[in-house]
DNA sequence: CATGAATGAGCTTTCATTCAT
DNA sequence: AATGAATGAAAGCTCATTCAT
């Protein structure tokens, strides 16, 4: 009943992870140049050519890798819609905030080194485009969030939704971005902490 | 009278202020994977050989472009410190934020290209880190001017000032990158006057 | 009948036998300087990339060739072991130098240049160790016929073995050494029946 | 008086002979083809165009490093002239090859280097064979030496003293050649007796 | 589907040499 | 005489991609 399908497989498994989950580390841990077609098939166990078979080129095969991590992002954020009226906002978007940071975290490296090679980031964002997968829709759902607790009345009235949620991702790329730039290991709790409250215009504790 | 004339100089004169002419605007139009050593000598209208009198390698040259480019930021910030009680905090911060988004808007591709190369990452965090040139420095203006207001009286003692500079420092580079990223054009200014009146704990107009 | 086909082999036939005679031709001919990665492919007929399909580098490719065309050395003097006794030490001592001699004639400008590049000479001088292939195991050859032939008293007990094998290779070595260098071409079997009757210890004809 | 002279030199030493030294050391230390321009200049302390005023070019440089060093060998074969009769012939030899050995063990990986540079090795041949200083006339000294030393009796007579002389030669280069090709850094000196007594037909100690 | 060989364009770098000062 | 800048050719090597098997 429940084959797998999509394709009619017979016989081996394609390697198609394999070659993402192997490009994924190589863009991670070497940096998106020494992810070259040879040390992609080296780390995934296959020859240069078997790339071609799943792939029509290298930038197809990187654009896939990072397609593949992006849609992670929203799900950590679907939980906020139902938060709404529960626990205190401060927890809400903590934890909200602690998960797009680690979004971030995981992310920013492969993104960033896009900038060098202007082909692939226009193929990047014609796929953010079409999907509608940029960051514009982690903040709508922080503002969201945020304007549905100040009808409830457990936000101040007078905070900017919009610029609060958009502080708040910026902030978390922000401290991700120069984190790896300088090679930092700060941990984020604290500056979350203090940044949500600040951004609900709690005062000072 | 005074003739510049360093040393005495013999032999021909140096074409090293255009080599790194070059190499910047070569990294800012096609990214850091095509600013290549042939690229770099036809723009700078020489020989790659010439390159390397100048330069121990491309690293070095490419790093070089990038200092090059950073102690601008601090300048814009000076002004600050002699604008505490002039003027409005408000009109203040958003000048000194426009003008750290008009660095950001210049530095951002150069800098997260390096994330492609981790060598290059390593060679420009360790100039940041012993000339103390990250964006540390900037943030602690912006934070002590908002702590001075607050000395006067003219900014809302709540505020916290760290965060405070800190999220507008995030939020200018933020829109920077994303701005890159996407390719959108929308103007800063703005984003950039409702930005400063939430961290200013300003209600809306 | 039995086709060789170590391996079911796929993919293109190799040619790696192609490369390597060339860089031998192109040493011989032009010398190692001159014996170019480019120039090695022109010469092979192939891309300069077909190269590094075979060999990790220049290096790697330079020693394999030199490697070889050593063990022919040895093989001359296989027969002067079952030659103990037959014939004249004279005629025996005369054909192995000969042998010997054309050997040295197509190694002496290889080895010679390897004097030039002290990272290949390095590399040359680890396979030779490694293998137990330098001119040591010919020299001990010669010596155990010198001695077997002294024990049947064919040739006089007073010849220090050790040292008549040592000058006939010397001998050889120099006389090709020499000839490469001044570009002479007398012939050798002259002077090579005199140096073995004087090794032997045989007053002059 | 005694003013240098040959050119009239006014004002500041000519830096030749530290070049040619600065190219001597790095021949013998590095191998010739790490012996570039850049490198000797560097070495002599001077520029690279500097060496161009003192030689036509690299090779012109190259070879008057190589027949600097060539004439210094003929000196100590000429006290075996005048030994002729004193002391013993065994002894007078084993001085002989013992500096002729000295000799070898300096120019061997200079000269041995020429084979990888076919011109080099043409220009070099030249001056060898113009000037008369190839090592047929250690040769020459050595067989003129014995022949005197058999007409005193002092010699076997049926020593073949051309051969003779050859043969101290080959191996005394011979030994150098291997030695430097294998790293090995035994003493010449036992060998060197055992050859001696050799070639002159002794019996064993 | 998968391979290993091959490719040709391109890379960074070094070379010996020349030239303006 | 000497320099430092500049050069053009060539070096060794790697790239993404194609192809025969």
């Amino acid at each position: 009943m429940n084959q797998p399908a999509k394709a009619p497989r017979r016989g081996r498994a394609s390697r198609k992870p394999q070659i993402v989950a192997a490009a994924e580390k190589l863009i991670r841990t070497h940096g998106l140049a020494h992810a070259t077609t040879k040390a992609i098939a080296a780390e995934a166990g296959c020859s240069e050519g078997a790339l071609y078979v799943h792939f029509r080129g290298r930038s197809e095969l990187l654009l896939a890798v990072l397609e593949e991590s992006l849609p992670d992002m929203l799900v950590p954020l679907q939980s906020l819609e139902s938060a709404v009226g529960k626990a205190t906002p401060r927890e809400n978007l903590r934890r909200a905030l602690m998960a797009i940071f680690a979004f971030h975290q995981r992310v920013t490296p492969g993104i960033s080194a896009l900038f060098s090679e202007p082909d692939l980031l226009a193929g990047f964002r014609e796929s953010l485009v079409s999907q509608n997968k940029g960051p514009h829709g982690a903040i709508a759902r922080l503002r969201k969030y945020i304007a549905a607790e100040q009808k409830l009345g457990r936000v101040n009235r007078s905070v900017d939704a919009e610029i609060a949620a958009t502080t708040l991702m910026a902030s978390s790329f922000f401290q991700s971005f120069v984190g790896h730039l300088l090679g930092g290991k700060e941990p984020f709790e604290p500056f979350c902490k203090r940044l949500v409250a600040s951004v609900l215009q709690l005062n000072r504790e």
